[in-house]
DNA sequence: CGGGAAGTTGACGGGTCTCAATGGCCGTGG
DNA sequence: CCACGGCCATTGAGACCCGTCAACTTCCCG
């Protein structure tokens, strides 16, 4: 998953994550003002906290490598995590919503992220109508994910669940180019994996043991493969739908 | 709610929901920008669609009057309510992430949506930076709610989630001036409320049954009162969240 | 080696689901 | 006018999926 450079930021222009395909491609113009536009970076531990669940940060971020996820916690403890973030996904813009921080934001690896100070946002609009649409794109691409994990989390069986996430993160892996010999890398502890399910980490575990047992997946080392996507794909009622070329800020 | 105003269209400059205290001020520049974005308006009868599950409209709708709701179904039917729309919420928006529809949208209630067409969003975004912003602003804050209900259908058990729901949906009503009496007008059936808290049918009846003989809310007539509110959102975990002022487009 | 976090497994209880039947309301048509 | 059918709400009984509790193992890192 790379590791930090220590000192030096990465110039926007070198920006790995722009010769992938995935992303769809900028001018000039809007890539040296993103330059601009890019604060600085943040380096964050596994575990660490990128945005608290409480206070306000002021600041969106893009994941530049790593990974990350959003979640919001009960008064009790009970925590549900939202969405899982991989690199070129865009967080913090919610805040600009309510007064407080609406989410927690946290790194599930070591991580580096992108800083863009909100008071800038208002140029970008300005200036780069076309990057100001694609911050619209990327919330409502997120969006589209939540809805998407509302439906599993509301409609689908444990075994349904866990298949869904399976599949979805090799997805995400696979377009970012971390599917390495058949498999990407997976860091979630059964806990991650219970708090996004809506499920219980012991009824997280039977699932995952036996869906592995029937030898749809193998999950080793920290690493995912899936063995019988076919299969994986029918349980959990998974059909692929064609994205757009996706906006990378 | 209101009734259809059949052949005359409601001009933006008289549009009702403005005088509301609830959306922010706009410029007459931009309100004139509104209008002739504006291409013409939608009547749908309770329970018709809006926009289909599969298919593209190719169109941006803000609710004038009546509710709505998005939902998303699994092959064997199951169906999860993703979000309740209110007059002067925006859909449309994340069909542009996919090429094929993301999402249903049916009327709950007979209703009238203004609509505007994808190819003059690029319009909107060069001439007005501002409302191209606030259609950033309300994508989030649509995601800001769907996360909300993620973490209901998710970590609440169902007395927590229909309290929840109760609690929501007064709030969002009161915001745009439907609270009469200390009622608000409550035109979902158990279905809608199962479908949108991931319970079945039969278990929210009783839920609810068991909720309104605790004499914390009172449904009659299609219209709801809350009775003990702050039993219910005790009960609910529910803290309120200080909104910035909405954007109306 | 020691200790804590993560994973695994069994037993048991309970919250929620499914199946089934009934009654109320209302629009339709005979 | 009333019979009828369909949708919605209500309620009980039983099954089952999933949560909780508890104990143990494995892994990892100091």
């Amino acid at each position: 998953m790379g590791s930090p450079m220590e000192g030096s930021i990465v110039p926007c222009r070198e920006c790995p994550l722009r010769s992938l395909r995935t992303f769809a491609p900028v001018s000039d113009r809007e890539l040296a003002f993103i330059q601009t536009f890019k604060q600085q970076e943040l380096d964050v531990r596994a575990g660490g906290a990128i945005i608290p669940e409480a206070g306000r940060s002021g600041q969106l971020y893009t994941v530049l490598f790593g990974m990350a996820f959003r979640y919001q916690t009960l008064s009790d403890g009970r925590r549900q995590i939202l969405n899982f973030l991989f690199p070129g996904d865009l967080v913090g813009l919610q805040e600009q919503v309510t007064v407080e921080s609406p989410h927690g934001v946290e790194a599930l690896t070591e991580a580096k992220l992108c800083v863009f100070p909100m008071e800038k946002l208002w140029d970008l609009y300005r200036q780069f109508p076309q990057l100001g649409y694609d911050i619209t794109w990327l919330t409502a691409h997120e969006e589209y994910v939540v809805d998407g994990n509302l439906l599993t989390v509301g409609r689908r069986s444990a075994s349904e669940r866990v298949a869904m996430l399976l599949i979805h993160i090799v997805k995400r892996a696979e377009a970012i180019g971390w599917n390495v010999d058949g498999t990407v890398p997976f860091p979630m502890t059964q806990q991650h994996i219970a708090d996004a399910l809506g499920l219980s980490l012991v009824h997280t575990n039977k699932t995952l043991r036996r869906l592995e047992k029937l030898g749809l997946h193998k999950l080793e080392n920290n690493r995912l493969r899936l063995l019988k996507p076919t299969v994986l794909k029918r349980m959990a009622d998974y059909y692929a739908v064609p994205l757009r070329p996706r906006p990378l800020i």
